[in-house]
DNA sequence: TTTAATGCAAACTATTTGCATCACC
DNA sequence: GGTGATGCAAATAGTTTGCATTAAA
C-alpha cells in the first residue's frame, strides 16, 4: 500500500496545535471546538471530534474521563492526576503525586494486569471553597 | 409540617436492599434494574434512578464514574479503588491502596479543599489477560 | 480522477424529567 | 381525599456515525 502525500486538514492540525501548545489542560471537546473556532473561523464538532479520536490512535493524546460527565483530552506523555471543583467544574493539575507501586500491588491483589490509571480529586477550588465558608457541598 | 406514614416502595427498598447486600459491587443502573425485576417481576428503569437519586441524597450510597460511560452506585462508607478491564468491563475491588494524605498535598498544590476522589487503574482482567498472551490492547 | 478532510444532520447511549395513574394512608 | 411511588414516554446531553460535498494530489 502506497503512502499519499498528506493533504491541509486545518481542523485536525489546529486541534493537535492546542493540546500540544500546553495552554490548558484537559481539554473538553466543547472547549476545543471553541478555540478552534477562534482561530480558523469556523469549524464543526464532529471535525473536532474526530480529529481527537485520530490523535488518540497515534497515540498522541490521551482521553480522560473526570467523572463530570463529558470527556477531556491531554498529551499522553505528560501524565498527571487532576483535581475538578465540584461547585463550578474547574479543572486543576496535581503533579508529583503518583500511585507509583500500585500496578504490582493491584496485580497481587486482584490478577489484574494495570496499564493505566485515573485519578480525580473532588472538593472546591479556591473561589468556590472562599464563596461559601461556612459549610461544605 | 406532620409527617406522614410512610407507604410501600418496592423498588425504592429493592435497590437499597440490593446496595446494602454487599453482594456486588459498582452497580450500574442497569444491572440494579435487572436485579429488581429479578426480584419484583417488574420495574421501571425511571424508578430505579429515582432511588439511587434518593439514597444518594440521603447519603447512603455514592456514585461512581469508572470511566467506561455509565454511572455505578456503591454503599457510602465502604470506599475503596476500582480495577476497570478494559477489555470486557468487568470491575473489581481494590481494598487498602488509600491514597491516605494527598488531601492536604493536593490543598498545598493546588489551593483546591479535597472532599473526595475516585482512583480507577485500568488493564485486563485475568480472564481477559489469558485470552491475549503476547501484546497488551 | 481519486480520495482525505470536513460539515451537516441524523442516530445513538445513558440519563433525566413531565405527567398520568394507582394504591395506600 | 390527598399524596407518594411508580410507569410510560418524551426530553436532554454528549457523543458517534452516515453521507454528501469539497478540494487537493
Amino acid at each position: 500500500m502506497i503512502r499519499n502525500v498528506p493533504r491541509p486538514s486545518p481542523v485536525t492540525d489546529e486541534v493537535k496545535k492546542l493540546l500540544l501548545s500546553g495552554g490548558r489542560h484537559a481539554w473538553s471537546l466543547e472547549e476545543l471546538l471553541e478555540a478552534v473556532r477562534g482561530t480558523l473561523g469556523g469549524a464543526d464538532y464532529s471535525s473536532v471530534f474526530r480529529a481527537t479520536v485520530a490523535l488518540e490512535q497515534a497515540g498522541v493524546i490521551e482521553r480522560l474521563d473526570l467523572g463530570d460527565g463529558r470527556s477531556h483530552y491531554e498529551l499522553r506523555d505528560d501524565h498527571h492526576e487532576h483535581v475538578r471543583c465540584e461547585s463550578c467544574g474547574r479543572i486543576a493539575e496535581v503533579r508529583g503525586c503518583v500511585v507509583d507501586d500500585a500496578g504490582e500491588r493491584i496485580q497481587s491483589k486482584t490478577g489484574f494486569v494495570v496499564n493505566s490509571h485515573q485519578i480525580v480529586f473532588i472538593g472546591l477550588c479556591p473561589d468556590c471553597a472562599a464563596a461559601r465558608p461556612a459549610r461544605a457541598v
